[in-house]
DNA sequence: TTTAGTGCAAAAGTTTTGCATGGTC
DNA sequence: GACCATGCAAAACTTTTGCACTAAA
């Protein structure tokens, strides 16, 4: 128990550092999704809450994932054409390899990009707010079975 | 005439190369989104057919560019959270620089990201399929406004 | 004649919203 | 009391699908 408390204590604070209220369902949706090791939907989220006993709304999880990502707390990857996922990602800036099959998620610290960013962008008159490098490819498990 | 004759023979071209059947409602749909210098969704390309006196349906709006951006005609960029954006870009290789306000599109051509890729796909056994990068910002005219 | 494309309407699914309620500072 | 979070159900939207029909190879 002291464990996960202390677990708890720590999402608790990653909220408050960004200004977001820790309320009992939005530790619960944290808690949730550190427990993937991936990335999940907010259904997903949902039905696993529900299964594990706790009672709380869909609409409760889709306004915690909306209020904590804008909030930077958690990542939105626009996967499928039609569904959100998100992840619990570290705090430094990475970035994602993905398995196209099982979407198993590893992350890329550091970045080759930036330089070349800024360069171009500055040619185009822009000012750079942010950017996402997505690779795409299949995890080891998943070529066998091809 | 001739003009626009022209640029509809590159286009059917450009599907027969990528083994899609150039009919006339795919042909309608790539044609409209060569008129858009950004992108667009299958919503708003269908209505601005249907402005312009063509019958199309919905549904044939979306199975076109389903289809098309299988076959890689078209690039599909899930954008909000809840929506897929379509455009059709240039064959090279190439990233976006996205205006996150008025969603103004300028392709980046040349890529600093493909050796670091490679070299960190590698080390977790990934095989990469394919990658992207998506860089954020402020044109300009939308800075000036702010 | 057989296959692929299409229109239409219905269906499926995801996400958002309105409103009343409950909790907290 | 003021404010924020929530539950629930309805609503809004986007996208997909079933089926009948048509056009083309």
């Amino acid at each position: 128990v002291t464990r996960s408390a202390q677990k708890q204590e720590a999402l608790a604070e990653r909220l408050d550092q960004a200004g977001v209220t820790a309320s009992a369902n939005r530790l619960l949706v944290l808690e949730e999704l550190a427990r993937e090791p991936d990335d999940a939907t907010a259904q997903e989220l949902h039905k696993r809450l529900v299964d594990r006993g706790e009672a709380i709304g869909l609409a409760t999880v889709y306004r915690a994932l909306g209020t904590m990502s804008e909030a930077g707390v958690v990542d939105a990857l626009p996967h499928g054409a039609n569904e959100t996922c998100y992840r619990l990602c570290s705090d430094k800036h990475h970035h994602h390899l993905v398995c196209e099959r099982c979407h198993r998620v590893i992350e890329l610290h550091g970045c080759p990009a930036e330089d070349w960013i800024s360069r171009r962008a500055r040619k185009e008159g822009f000012t750079v707010t942010g950017h996402r490098l997505e690779v795409t490819g299949l995890c080891p498990a998943c070529r066998e079975r091809e």
